[in-house]
DNA sequence: GCGCAACCTTAAGCCAATATTAAGCGGCCC
DNA sequence: GGGCCGCTTAATATTGGCTTAAGGTTGCGC
């Protein structure tokens, strides 16, 4: 999970950093409101985390520009003003949830996690994909009916891929999906993780596009 | 077991919730019905206890939204006004029970613990795991029919476990239901704790999901 | 078939997450 | 008010995941 955090205030940028790496979420952060407005066009996020107050281009023209795109991301609201205007314009614009600062960091995990699960596609967290079953909760895997542990990022890379069985996830997605752009990864990790699921499951799961990417093949058996 | 208590009288508040800490729940308050919406759309309680005379959003207002969620949550109100159509409207717009103002503190937690053990679906409150067996109650433990002594937080954390053996529990919902939000637990409290009952238990009874969480391993042995 | 590039496999070192241990604090019972 | 018990905190140890790099293998164009 990508997430984008719009914050001016360097210090709650590096605290919720901290905060949500613990989760296993990929986070990247901008304090400029036009930065994020470019980001937002030409990256894909799963949630975004949105300071009303900014510098540059204010947080809520930021939603709007969102929206106005066409982009359904998720959007949690943080505002140091607590005025009901502000929310219901926030919510108005077409923010999903807000919290008023200061908050505690396990009620910001908490909204956090709902949005992501109600973005899902409704209550329950699991995936189903006949032989293969995830829960996104408990980050666990299912591989006929039997158990298996992965680690968080495997884990992160099965739930990208099975997202949408047969579809092919270039390369560059998919690392910037477990790194975010912080990390210049001239490394071969993605493969040794690749490399380990299949080990895990079973070899066939993910195929290789040659030059291109992953896919999960839905129909591949043991 | 993780409570809400929504009442407006700052001293009642804290009355509860001395007396309620004593009985090893965890007792997390709110004063203003909107905050209370809000937290039960996005936080999971086991009990809550609805003050009817709110300011802001009234406490039937609380009710009825949380009902409309589809929550099945068990919901104890205490109202200062003995009106019986009060009651019978509370009743009616999904209440389990109420509690008329002045009340001794023994009766509300008998009504705490009667509700509790009805929504849990079984009349007698013990837990039998096979080898380990709870009784509620008595907060106390027999492993292979020799009681073990346990502390209010070892208890409680035990007892979420082994309410669904094998399921994975988050370390965040963990800490949720031990502390709630007051506290911000930046310390290792709760691995402390899962030490413990693993050395007066047996050590492999709780599964560790490095950065996930926790779960009963139903099948361990010692 | 040859050679290159893309990808796979393996293993080692580093670092973060969790376990362990111990000490100090605070409430509660006598 | 003193002592005990449980809780939290902190310091240190250990475990296990992540990354890296090096060498092996496969596929593809010529």
């Amino acid at each position: 999970m990508r997430l984008l955090l719009i914050e001016d205030d360097a210090s709650l940028r590096e605290g919720i950093r901290t905060a949500l790496k613990s989760e296993g979420y990929t986070l990247d952060s901008l304090s400029d409101g036009l930065q994020a407005v470019h980001a937002l066009q030409h990256e894909v996020f799963d949630l975004v985390l949105l300071d009303l107050g900014l510098p540059g281009l204010d947080g809520l023209s930021v939603l709007k520009t969102l929206r106005a795109d066409g982009k359904a991301t998720p959007v949690l609201i943080l505002t140091a003003r607590d005025a009901v205007t502000d929310r219901i314009t926030g919510l108005d614009s077409g923010a999903d949830d807000y919290l008023i600062k200061p908050f505690e960091i396990t009620e910001l995990k908490a909204r956090i996690r709902a949005l992501l699960r109600r973005s899902a596609g409704r209550a329950n967290s699991q995936l189903d994909l006949g032989i293969l079953r995830l829960d996104v909760n408990s980050q666990s895997v299912f591989f006929q009916e039997a158990p298996v542990s992965l680690t968080r990022r495997e884990f992160a890379l099965l739930h990208e891929l099975a997202h949408q069985p047969g579809h092919v996830f270039t390369r560059d997605h998919l690392q910037q999906l477990l790194y975010g752009w912080d990390d210049d990864v001239e490394s071969n990790a993605l493969e040794v993780h690749v490399h380990h699921l299949r080990k895990k499951l079973f070899p066939g799961l993910i195929r290789t596009l040659r030059g291109v990417g992953y896919a999960l093949d839905k129909d591949a058996r043991p």
